[in-house]
DNA sequence: CGGAATATTGATTAACGTCAAGGCTCGTGG
DNA sequence: CCACGAGCCTTGACGTTAATCAATATTCCG
């Protein structure tokens, strides 16, 4: 079986792109007992208050996670590409305190938590590459929160467009400067703290300005050096190897 | 030597309040070795692109992080009380992508990596502790998040101080309903997103309210009920153990 | 005591939210 | 193949929150 064909592959591919693994390893990665699910889009997969057994691996699709608040608001923390385990911090906290969610139709895996346990207790290499993913998520929180707290729309908006560009480009699943990210204005405005409406207008004076194409989930960055000076762009906090 | 007065205090009573340690881990963190370094007020420990070796432990004091953006801005992402490691992270991410300071003068404690990677390979159970611990962080940065993109200042202002004392509670560092928190309105408004002027003229509206009372870094919360009613708070994201 | 940092106040403005309506797109079923 | 409806996008008018600007108090601290 080739590696790409595994169905731990991109997985494996998301923690190279953050951690050097051995080939000791990637065979053990390789080895994980993985049952490919496919959920509907707008499905939960875990929700606040729940005592999650498992993990979750996304093989293919998007995640987010969100919480929501009262009257009816919602904040969005993060969006997760292939590779991604976003319940990861249920093998050391009990209870979720947020809920995670498919935008789209995805493939994910679910792990026991005994069955990762006992992984990274054979592979503390590997143990130390998901500390220190879960250390880089909160990385991205932190830049988020500098966003939220003192970026205006404008430059909020094309930070986080990058971030996920070169996110997706970290694990290779970018096509030169396009990437398929099918997002509703609505979730952008949830995880921005926008309302709809807002980030509707400032799309449409960043394609204006010649940053971006975006058209029925076909996101295509044409100033790519202007994207990133709008949003202050500098990929340090996503630690990546390359 | 009571335990009280061991210099490993600080940081056993902080993981005693999120973590259950058996003796032996007990033991093991008190023999630490720890050498006390007073910092004087608004100097930065650690600093954006900083590669450290060593973690830092506070004993006494108060930090805070924070990252300097475009035009002068400037956002906080976390205070630290004592007992905290706020670069705990360090341990594997080489590099800084962010600055540490202190707010007040502060009692810390240096521990190399090494000491810290050789206390934790011996003594598994503080290593998941820890990891626990970078967690639990990360559930606060999503908590902050979703202040500063879906609160009013109001709400906003009521929850971070609910925050702050819950955890000077959890380490036994609140007297009744007062804390001592040293915090200027600028970097009060630099943590929430928020002017200045805005958090003083929404301070004056609590303290109307009879919400809070803070003067000269003395804080007294004198409608606890009413407080975490108008910030909508609820402690589970702090997953104490108690 | 004097200067710097911090807190407070008022007036004005900018950014963004809300409300409401209409248009586009796509999947579904007849 | 076309009609229909739901979800999403777009637009305009208006309201609100909070930023900014500019003074003036007050406190802190050597």
């Amino acid at each position: 079986m080739s590696p790409q064909s595994s169905p731990a592959y991109p997985l494996i591919r998301k923690l190279e792109s953050i951690y050097n693994l051995s080939s000791a390893e990637y065979e053990a990665l390789m080895a994980l007992p993985i049952l490919a699910r496919s959920i509907r889009p707008d499905q939960d997969i875990a929700r606040d208050h729940d005592r999650p057994s498992q993990c979750c691996i996304l093989l293919d699709g998007l995640l987010y996670r969100y919480k929501l608040l009262e009257e009816g608001k919602r904040q969005i923390f993060s969006f997760h590409i292939s590779g991604d385990i976003p319940d990861l911090q249920s093998l050391h906290l009990q209870v979720m305190d947020h809920n995670i969610g498919t935008v789209v139709s995805s493939v994910v895996a679910f792990v026991p938590h005994e069955t990762m346990n006992r992984l990274i207790d054979d592979h503390p290499r590997i143990r130390n590459a998901l500390w220190r993913d879960t250390l880089i998520e909160a990385a991205v929180f932190r830049e988020w929160m500098a966003g939220l707290g003192r970026r205006e729309a404008y430059g909020r908006i094309s930070h986080f467009i990058c971030e996920l560009f070169v996110r997706y480009q970290a694990i290779g699943l970018a096509n030169g400067y396009k990437v398929e990210l099918p997002l509703t204005q609505e979730k952008m405005g949830d995880a921005l703290g926008l309302s709809t409406v807002h980030v509707n207008r400032t799309l449409q004076a960043m394609r204006t300005d010649g940053l971006i194409r975006w058209y029925r989930g076909h996101l295509n960055i044409t100033d790519w050096s202007g994207l990133k000076k709008a949003g202050a762009f500098d990929a340090t906090y996503l630690h990546l190897r390359h």
